[in-house]
DNA sequence: GATTACTAGACGAGTGGTCATATTTTTGAA
DNA sequence: TTCAAAAATATGACCACTCGTCTAGTAATC
Protein backbone atom coordinates (compact mmCIF):
# COMPACT_ATOMS: atom_id res chain seq x y z
CA UNK A 1 0.00 0.00 0.00
CA UNK A 2 1.34 3.65 -0.96
CA UNK A 3 1.46 6.04 2.02
CA UNK A 4 0.09 9.37 1.78
CA UNK A 5 1.49 12.41 3.88
CA UNK A 6 -1.90 12.07 5.74
CA UNK A 7 -1.99 8.41 6.43
CA UNK A 8 1.40 9.00 8.21
CA UNK A 9 0.49 11.61 10.16
CA UNK A 10 -2.83 9.46 11.64
CA UNK A 11 -0.35 6.48 11.86
CA UNK A 12 2.00 9.06 14.39
CA UNK A 13 -0.84 9.71 15.93
CA UNK A 14 -2.20 7.09 17.30
CA UNK A 15 1.74 6.36 18.36
CA UNK A 16 1.58 9.48 20.22
CA UNK A 17 -1.33 8.20 22.44
CA UNK A 18 -0.41 4.74 22.23
CA UNK A 19 3.09 4.64 23.11
CA UNK A 20 2.39 6.28 26.91
CA UNK A 21 0.00 3.22 27.40
CA UNK A 22 3.00 0.68 26.01
CA UNK A 23 5.41 2.18 28.24
CA UNK A 24 3.94 2.11 31.45
CA UNK A 25 1.66 -0.86 31.19
CA UNK A 26 3.80 -3.03 29.05
CA UNK A 27 2.93 -4.96 25.69
CA UNK A 28 0.50 -7.49 27.02
CA UNK A 29 -1.19 -5.51 29.16
CA UNK A 30 -1.72 -2.78 26.88
CA UNK A 31 -4.71 -4.29 24.44
CA UNK A 32 -5.31 -2.74 20.82
CA UNK A 33 -8.48 -1.60 22.08
CA UNK A 34 -7.05 0.29 24.83
CA UNK A 35 -4.84 2.16 22.30
CA UNK A 36 -7.58 2.96 19.68
CA UNK A 37 -9.95 4.72 22.99
CA UNK A 38 -6.62 6.44 23.79
CA UNK A 39 -6.54 7.99 20.69
CA UNK A 40 -10.36 8.07 20.39
CA UNK A 41 -10.20 6.59 16.88
CA UNK A 42 -12.42 3.56 16.03
CA UNK A 43 -11.05 0.08 16.21
CA UNK A 44 -11.26 -0.67 12.53
CA UNK A 45 -9.00 2.19 11.71
CA UNK A 46 -5.86 0.75 13.67
CA UNK A 47 -5.37 -2.01 11.53
CA UNK A 48 -5.61 0.57 8.73
CA UNK A 49 -2.27 1.97 9.67
CA UNK A 50 -0.86 -1.07 11.38
CA UNK A 51 -0.39 -4.01 10.17
CA UNK A 52 -0.62 -6.00 14.37
CA UNK A 53 0.15 -4.63 17.37
CA UNK A 54 3.72 -6.30 17.12
CA UNK A 55 3.97 -3.98 14.35
CA UNK A 56 2.89 -0.62 16.28
CA UNK A 57 5.03 -1.52 18.61
CA UNK A 58 7.89 -2.00 17.11
CA UNK A 59 7.19 2.08 15.36
CA UNK A 60 6.77 2.62 18.92
CA UNK A 61 9.89 2.10 19.62
CA UNK A 62 11.40 3.64 16.72
CA UNK A 63 9.16 7.05 17.87
CA UNK A 64 10.79 6.44 21.80
CA UNK A 65 14.16 7.20 20.37
CA UNK A 66 13.83 9.01 17.90
CA UNK A 67 11.59 11.88 20.09
CA UNK A 68 12.19 10.84 23.93
CA UNK A 69 15.78 10.02 23.57
CA UNK A 70 16.87 12.80 20.65
CA UNK A 71 17.64 15.93 23.59
CA UNK A 72 19.72 13.31 25.61
CA UNK A 73 21.35 12.47 22.07
CA UNK A 74 22.11 16.08 21.47
CA UNK A 75 24.04 16.51 24.34
CA UNK A 76 26.01 13.55 23.60
CA UNK A 77 26.81 15.49 20.61
CA UNK A 78 27.67 18.87 22.07
CA UNK A 79 31.57 19.87 20.96
CA UNK A 80 31.66 22.86 23.46
CA UNK A 81 31.53 20.35 26.37
CA UNK A 82 34.55 18.55 27.39
CA UNK A 83 33.96 14.73 26.80
CA UNK A 84 33.24 13.24 30.01
CA UNK A 85 31.44 16.29 31.29
CA UNK A 86 29.20 15.89 28.42
CA UNK A 87 28.61 11.99 29.44
CA UNK A 88 27.81 12.74 32.56
CA UNK A 89 25.62 15.59 31.54
CA UNK A 90 23.92 13.03 29.12
CA UNK A 91 23.28 10.61 31.82
CA UNK A 92 22.03 13.10 34.61
CA UNK A 93 19.77 14.23 31.17
CA UNK A 94 17.70 10.81 31.46
CA UNK A 95 17.96 10.46 35.17
CA UNK A 96 15.96 13.44 35.39
CA UNK A 97 13.21 12.05 32.70
CA UNK A 98 13.12 9.62 34.33
CA UNK A 99 12.15 11.13 37.74
CA UNK A 100 9.37 13.17 36.00
CA UNK A 101 7.75 10.25 34.86
CA UNK A 102 4.88 9.08 37.34
CA UNK A 103 6.71 8.54 40.36
CA UNK A 104 9.66 6.88 38.59
CA UNK A 105 7.25 4.28 37.97
CA UNK A 106 7.48 4.05 34.07
CA UNK A 107 10.84 3.76 33.63
CA UNK A 108 12.76 3.29 30.08
CA UNK A 109 9.99 1.65 27.31
CA UNK A 110 13.18 0.11 25.43
CA UNK A 111 14.45 -1.26 28.38
CA UNK A 112 10.64 -2.44 29.69
CA UNK A 113 9.68 -3.93 26.28
CA UNK A 114 13.10 -6.20 26.61
CA UNK A 115 12.60 -7.45 29.64
CA UNK A 116 8.55 -8.42 29.10
CA UNK A 117 9.23 -9.18 25.14
CA UNK A 118 13.09 -10.08 23.68
CA UNK A 119 12.20 -14.00 24.40
CA UNK A 120 8.66 -14.01 22.25
CA UNK A 121 8.93 -11.67 19.34
CA UNK A 122 12.19 -11.44 17.57
CA UNK A 123 10.85 -8.30 15.78
CA UNK A 124 10.67 -6.31 19.18
CA UNK A 125 14.00 -7.44 20.12
CA UNK A 126 15.93 -6.75 17.11
CA UNK A 127 14.56 -3.44 17.41
CA UNK A 128 15.37 -2.60 20.70
CA UNK A 129 18.85 -4.18 19.98
CA UNK A 130 19.57 -2.28 16.90
CA UNK A 131 18.09 0.87 18.54
CA UNK A 132 20.62 0.65 21.72
CA UNK A 133 23.58 -0.60 19.61
CA UNK A 134 23.33 2.69 17.98
CA UNK A 135 23.09 4.72 21.01
CA UNK A 136 26.12 2.71 22.52
CA UNK A 137 28.04 3.52 20.14
CA UNK A 138 27.66 7.30 20.17
CA UNK A 139 28.59 7.17 24.08
CA UNK A 140 31.66 4.72 23.67
CA UNK A 141 32.76 7.36 20.99
CA UNK A 142 32.81 10.27 23.51
CA UNK A 143 34.14 7.96 26.20
CA UNK A 144 37.47 7.24 23.64
CA UNK A 145 37.81 10.98 23.41
CA UNK A 146 37.36 11.16 26.91
CA UNK A 147 40.18 9.13 27.31
CA UNK A 148 42.34 10.19 24.77
CA UNK A 149 42.02 13.90 26.88
CA UNK A 150 43.45 11.67 29.96
CA UNK A 151 39.44 12.56 31.21
CA UNK A 152 39.01 9.13 32.03
CA UNK A 153 41.31 6.21 32.64
CA UNK A 154 42.45 4.44 29.66
CA UNK A 155 43.02 1.01 31.47
CA UNK A 156 39.58 -0.12 30.71
CA UNK A 157 37.97 -0.68 27.24
CA UNK A 158 35.45 1.88 26.26
CA UNK A 159 32.86 -0.76 25.23
CA UNK A 160 33.02 -2.47 28.24
CA UNK A 161 32.80 0.78 30.42
CA UNK A 162 29.75 1.40 28.54
CA UNK A 163 28.10 -1.31 28.85
CA UNK A 164 28.53 -1.62 32.10
CA UNK A 165 27.42 1.78 32.86
CA UNK A 166 24.11 1.14 30.60
CA UNK A 167 23.73 -1.83 32.19
CA UNK A 168 23.39 -0.82 35.79
CA UNK A 169 21.12 1.99 34.58
CA UNK A 170 18.77 -0.30 33.18
CA UNK A 171 18.41 -2.53 36.45
CA UNK A 172 18.56 0.52 38.43
CA UNK A 173 15.30 1.28 36.53
CA UNK A 174 14.05 -2.04 37.44
CA UNK A 175 14.43 -1.80 40.99
CA UNK A 176 13.52 2.07 40.98
CA UNK A 177 9.82 0.66 39.88
CA UNK A 178 10.19 -2.59 42.19
CA UNK A 179 11.31 -0.10 45.12
CA UNK A 180 8.84 2.81 43.88
CA UNK A 181 12.22 4.90 45.19
CA UNK A 182 14.71 6.91 43.17
CA UNK A 183 17.69 6.53 44.88
CA UNK A 184 18.83 3.47 42.62
CA UNK A 185 19.44 5.46 39.98
CA UNK A 186 20.23 8.58 42.15
CA UNK A 187 22.95 5.81 43.66
CA UNK A 188 23.47 4.21 39.65
CA UNK A 189 24.94 8.41 39.15
CA UNK A 190 27.06 9.02 41.56
CA UNK A 191 28.80 5.61 41.39
CA UNK A 192 28.95 6.00 37.49
CA UNK A 193 30.79 9.74 38.56
CA UNK A 194 32.83 8.72 41.18
CA UNK A 195 33.76 5.16 40.39
CA UNK A 196 32.98 4.13 37.03
CA UNK A 197 34.42 7.51 34.52
CA UNK A 198 37.64 8.00 36.17
CA UNK B 1 -9.54 -22.96 54.66
CA UNK B 2 -7.51 -25.19 57.09
CA UNK B 3 -4.54 -26.69 54.67
CA UNK B 4 -3.48 -29.79 55.37
CA UNK B 5 0.11 -31.42 54.11
CA UNK B 6 -1.57 -32.90 51.20
CA UNK B 7 -2.74 -29.80 49.97
CA UNK B 8 0.57 -28.15 50.56
CA UNK B 9 2.63 -30.86 48.65
CA UNK B 10 0.12 -30.43 45.53
CA UNK B 11 0.74 -26.75 46.06
CA UNK B 12 4.17 -27.14 45.95
CA UNK B 13 3.99 -29.21 43.13
CA UNK B 14 2.21 -26.81 40.79
CA UNK B 15 4.64 -24.06 41.55
CA UNK B 16 7.26 -26.46 40.89
CA UNK B 17 5.36 -26.71 37.21
CA UNK B 18 4.24 -23.80 36.46
CA UNK B 19 7.14 -21.83 37.95
CA UNK B 20 9.48 -22.57 34.95
CA UNK B 21 6.56 -21.16 32.68
CA UNK B 22 6.35 -17.96 34.53
CA UNK B 23 10.29 -17.41 35.12
CA UNK B 24 10.72 -18.12 31.11
CA UNK B 25 7.71 -16.21 29.70
CA UNK B 26 6.39 -13.81 32.24
CA UNK B 27 3.10 -13.40 34.05
CA UNK B 28 0.65 -11.86 31.24
CA UNK B 29 1.79 -14.61 28.97
CA UNK B 30 1.49 -17.42 31.26
CA UNK B 31 -1.78 -18.57 31.20
CA UNK B 32 -4.01 -20.40 34.35
CA UNK B 33 -4.38 -22.87 31.45
CA UNK B 34 -0.85 -23.87 30.73
CA UNK B 35 -0.02 -24.23 34.25
CA UNK B 36 -2.18 -26.44 34.97
CA UNK B 37 -1.67 -28.27 31.75
CA UNK B 38 1.85 -28.21 32.75
CA UNK B 39 1.43 -29.91 36.21
CA UNK B 40 -1.10 -32.78 34.21
CA UNK B 41 -3.80 -31.44 37.15
CA UNK B 42 -7.58 -30.08 36.29
CA UNK B 43 -8.60 -26.73 35.91
CA UNK B 44 -10.85 -26.25 37.67
CA UNK B 45 -8.28 -27.80 41.08
CA UNK B 46 -6.11 -24.37 40.46
CA UNK B 47 -8.51 -22.37 42.51
CA UNK B 48 -8.46 -24.97 45.35
CA UNK B 49 -4.58 -24.96 46.08
CA UNK B 50 -4.53 -20.97 44.97
CA UNK B 51 -6.49 -18.08 45.57
CA UNK B 52 -5.93 -16.51 41.95
CA UNK B 53 -3.18 -16.40 39.46
CA UNK B 54 -1.39 -13.53 41.34
CA UNK B 55 -1.44 -15.46 44.50
CA UNK B 56 0.63 -17.97 42.59
CA UNK B 57 3.02 -15.51 41.58
CA UNK B 58 3.85 -14.50 44.65
CA UNK B 59 4.27 -18.02 46.32
CA UNK B 60 6.05 -18.77 43.28
CA UNK B 61 8.84 -16.00 43.86
CA UNK B 62 8.97 -17.22 47.62
CA UNK B 63 10.12 -20.64 45.87
CA UNK B 64 12.41 -19.50 43.78
CA UNK B 65 14.59 -17.72 46.32
CA UNK B 66 13.58 -20.39 48.89
CA UNK B 67 15.55 -22.83 45.69
CA UNK B 68 16.98 -21.21 42.96
CA UNK B 69 18.84 -18.90 45.13
CA UNK B 70 19.49 -20.98 48.49
CA UNK B 71 22.71 -22.29 47.18
CA UNK B 72 24.21 -18.69 46.17
CA UNK B 73 23.67 -17.99 49.93
CA UNK B 74 25.16 -20.73 51.41
CA UNK B 75 28.44 -19.07 49.42
CA UNK B 76 27.89 -15.97 50.92
CA UNK B 77 27.86 -17.14 54.36
CA UNK B 78 31.07 -20.00 53.99
CA UNK B 79 33.29 -18.54 56.90
CA UNK B 80 35.94 -20.17 55.28
CA UNK B 81 36.96 -18.36 52.44
CA UNK B 82 37.67 -14.55 52.58
CA UNK B 83 34.71 -12.21 52.57
CA UNK B 84 36.07 -10.69 48.99
CA UNK B 85 36.63 -13.76 46.99
CA UNK B 86 33.27 -15.12 48.86
CA UNK B 87 31.44 -12.19 47.06
CA UNK B 88 33.42 -13.33 43.87
CA UNK B 89 32.20 -16.29 44.10
CA UNK B 90 28.57 -15.44 44.92
CA UNK B 91 28.13 -14.07 41.58
CA UNK B 92 30.11 -15.84 39.69
CA UNK B 93 27.88 -18.84 40.80
CA UNK B 94 24.57 -17.40 39.79
CA UNK B 95 26.11 -15.72 36.68
CA UNK B 96 27.00 -19.35 35.80
CA UNK B 97 23.59 -20.36 37.02
CA UNK B 98 21.78 -17.88 34.17
CA UNK B 99 24.15 -18.89 31.65
CA UNK B 100 22.93 -22.81 32.25
CA UNK B 101 19.22 -21.56 31.44
CA UNK B 102 18.25 -22.18 27.81
CA UNK B 103 20.51 -20.15 25.77
CA UNK B 104 20.95 -17.06 28.32
CA UNK B 105 17.13 -16.14 27.47
CA UNK B 106 15.35 -16.92 30.93
CA UNK B 107 17.82 -14.32 33.34
CA UNK B 108 16.05 -14.07 37.00
CA UNK B 109 12.50 -14.82 37.89
CA UNK B 110 12.32 -11.79 40.51
CA UNK B 111 14.02 -9.45 37.95
CA UNK B 112 11.49 -10.57 35.08
CA UNK B 113 8.54 -10.37 37.33
CA UNK B 114 9.29 -6.94 38.82
CA UNK B 115 9.97 -5.10 35.50
CA UNK B 116 6.16 -6.28 34.21
CA UNK B 117 4.68 -6.18 37.19
CA UNK B 118 5.80 -4.13 39.93
CA UNK B 119 3.48 -1.32 38.60
CA UNK B 120 0.37 -3.60 38.50
CA UNK B 121 0.26 -6.18 41.50
CA UNK B 122 1.72 -4.15 44.99
CA UNK B 123 1.51 -7.60 46.02
CA UNK B 124 3.66 -9.31 43.59
CA UNK B 125 5.98 -5.44 43.78
CA UNK B 126 6.13 -6.16 47.74
CA UNK B 127 7.20 -9.90 47.46
CA UNK B 128 9.87 -9.28 45.41
CA UNK B 129 10.99 -5.94 47.00
CA UNK B 130 11.00 -7.85 50.19
CA UNK B 131 13.15 -10.49 49.17
CA UNK B 132 15.85 -8.38 47.63
CA UNK B 133 16.25 -6.98 50.63
CA UNK B 134 17.00 -9.51 52.27
CA UNK B 135 19.42 -10.84 49.89
CA UNK B 136 21.21 -7.37 49.54
CA UNK B 137 21.57 -6.99 53.17
CA UNK B 138 23.74 -10.23 53.51
CA UNK B 139 25.89 -9.23 50.85
CA UNK B 140 25.91 -5.95 52.71
CA UNK B 141 27.57 -7.68 55.92
CA UNK B 142 30.33 -9.02 53.75
CA UNK B 143 31.17 -6.07 52.13
CA UNK B 144 31.42 -4.51 55.18
CA UNK B 145 33.70 -7.26 56.34
CA UNK B 146 35.81 -6.88 53.62
CA UNK B 147 36.28 -3.31 54.03
CA UNK B 148 37.05 -3.92 57.65
CA UNK B 149 39.98 -6.88 56.65
CA UNK B 150 41.11 -3.79 54.37
CA UNK B 151 39.89 -6.51 51.16
CA UNK B 152 38.12 -4.03 49.53
CA UNK B 153 38.23 -0.14 50.16
CA UNK B 154 36.10 2.00 52.30
CA UNK B 155 35.85 4.57 50.86
CA UNK B 156 32.31 3.78 49.55
CA UNK B 157 29.29 2.75 51.60
CA UNK B 158 28.63 -0.68 51.46
CA UNK B 159 24.29 -0.09 50.62
CA UNK B 160 25.25 1.99 47.69
CA UNK B 161 28.03 -0.58 46.31
CA UNK B 162 25.98 -3.35 46.92
CA UNK B 163 23.04 -1.96 45.28
CA UNK B 164 24.94 -0.77 42.53
CA UNK B 165 26.07 -4.33 41.80
CA UNK B 166 22.79 -5.43 42.01
CA UNK B 167 21.27 -3.16 40.02
CA UNK B 168 24.37 -3.90 36.97
CA UNK B 169 23.63 -7.25 37.31
CA UNK B 170 19.79 -6.88 36.68
CA UNK B 171 20.78 -4.77 34.00
CA UNK B 172 23.18 -6.94 32.42
CA UNK B 173 20.53 -9.85 32.64
CA UNK B 174 18.13 -7.80 30.91
CA UNK B 175 20.64 -6.89 28.05
CA UNK B 176 21.49 -10.47 27.86
CA UNK B 177 18.12 -11.70 27.02
CA UNK B 178 18.21 -8.67 24.13
CA UNK B 179 20.76 -9.77 22.65
CA UNK B 180 20.84 -13.48 22.87
CA UNK B 181 24.63 -13.49 24.56
CA UNK B 182 26.47 -13.81 27.49
CA UNK B 183 28.40 -11.03 27.00
CA UNK B 184 27.06 -8.81 29.82
CA UNK B 185 26.76 -10.76 32.69
CA UNK B 186 30.57 -11.88 31.77
CA UNK B 187 31.37 -8.09 30.91
CA UNK B 188 29.65 -7.03 34.80
CA UNK B 189 31.10 -9.84 36.29
CA UNK B 190 34.60 -8.21 34.99
CA UNK B 191 33.90 -4.94 36.15
CA UNK B 192 32.72 -6.08 39.85
CA UNK B 193 35.98 -7.67 40.18
CA UNK B 194 38.13 -5.05 38.70
CA UNK B 195 36.39 -1.67 39.10
CA UNK B 196 33.95 -2.29 42.00
CA UNK B 197 35.37 -4.69 44.63
CA UNK B 198 38.37 -3.20 44.89
C1' DG C 1 -24.61 -39.99 56.93
C1' DA C 2 -21.91 -35.99 57.36
C1' DT C 3 -17.97 -33.63 56.22
C1' DT C 4 -14.17 -32.53 53.52
C1' DA C 5 -11.39 -32.73 49.20
C1' DC C 6 -11.49 -32.13 44.71
C1' DT C 7 -13.01 -31.15 39.74
C1' DA C 8 -15.69 -30.48 35.33
C1' DG C 9 -17.47 -27.32 32.75
C1' DA C 10 -19.45 -23.12 32.00
C1' DC C 11 -19.34 -17.91 32.53
C1' DG C 12 -18.83 -13.30 31.05
C1' DA C 13 -15.42 -10.38 29.65
C1' DG C 14 -11.89 -9.42 26.70
C1' DT C 15 -8.41 -10.65 23.01
C1' DG C 16 -6.17 -9.57 18.30
C1' DG C 17 -7.84 -9.33 13.99
C1' DT C 18 -11.23 -9.13 9.74
C1' DC C 19 -14.43 -7.31 6.63
C1' DA C 20 -18.35 -5.42 4.12
C1' DT C 21 -20.01 -1.25 3.71
C1' DA C 22 -20.12 3.78 4.04
C1' DT C 23 -18.05 8.07 3.54
C1' DT C 24 -14.68 11.37 2.12
C1' DT C 25 -11.05 12.97 -0.92
C1' DT C 26 -8.66 13.12 -5.16
C1' DT C 27 -8.51 12.91 -9.94
C1' DG C 28 -9.04 14.21 -14.66
C1' DA C 29 -11.81 14.54 -18.69
C1' DA C 30 -15.69 17.34 -20.48
C1' DT D 1 -16.11 24.82 -13.50
C1' DT D 2 -18.43 20.64 -13.25
C1' DC D 3 -19.08 16.09 -11.96
C1' DA D 4 -18.74 11.25 -12.07
C1' DA D 5 -15.35 7.67 -11.54
C1' DA D 6 -11.69 6.04 -8.70
C1' DA D 7 -8.91 5.85 -4.79
C1' DA D 8 -8.28 6.56 0.09
C1' DT D 9 -10.12 6.41 4.53
C1' DA D 10 -13.60 5.47 8.21
C1' DT D 11 -16.54 2.46 10.76
C1' DG D 12 -18.28 -0.88 14.11
C1' DA D 13 -20.27 -5.30 13.98
C1' DC D 14 -18.31 -9.57 14.09
C1' DC D 15 -15.09 -13.75 14.22
C1' DA D 16 -12.91 -17.43 16.71
C1' DC D 17 -10.49 -17.76 20.55
C1' DT D 18 -8.45 -17.26 25.31
C1' DC D 19 -8.62 -15.29 29.68
C1' DG D 20 -9.18 -15.70 34.96
C1' DT D 21 -12.69 -17.09 37.86
C1' DC D 22 -16.49 -19.52 40.03
C1' DT D 23 -20.32 -22.56 41.02
C1' DA D 24 -22.54 -26.73 41.30
C1' DG D 25 -21.55 -31.06 41.65
C1' DT D 26 -18.87 -35.67 42.34
C1' DA D 27 -15.55 -38.50 44.97
C1' DA D 28 -13.21 -39.61 49.11
C1' DT D 29 -12.82 -39.85 53.97
C1' DC D 30 -14.23 -40.03 58.65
Amino acid sequence: MQKTLKHEIKADFLLEKGMPLLWSKGYNATSVNDIVLAAGVPKGSFYFYFDSKEDFAVKAIDKYFAEVAAPAFEILEDLSIAPRERILSFYTYRVNVMKDELNCSMGCLACNLGSEMAEHSEKIRKKIADKEYQLQSKIVQVVQEAQRLGEISNTMNATDLVTFMEDAGKGAMVTMKERNSAYPIDNCMNMIRSVILK
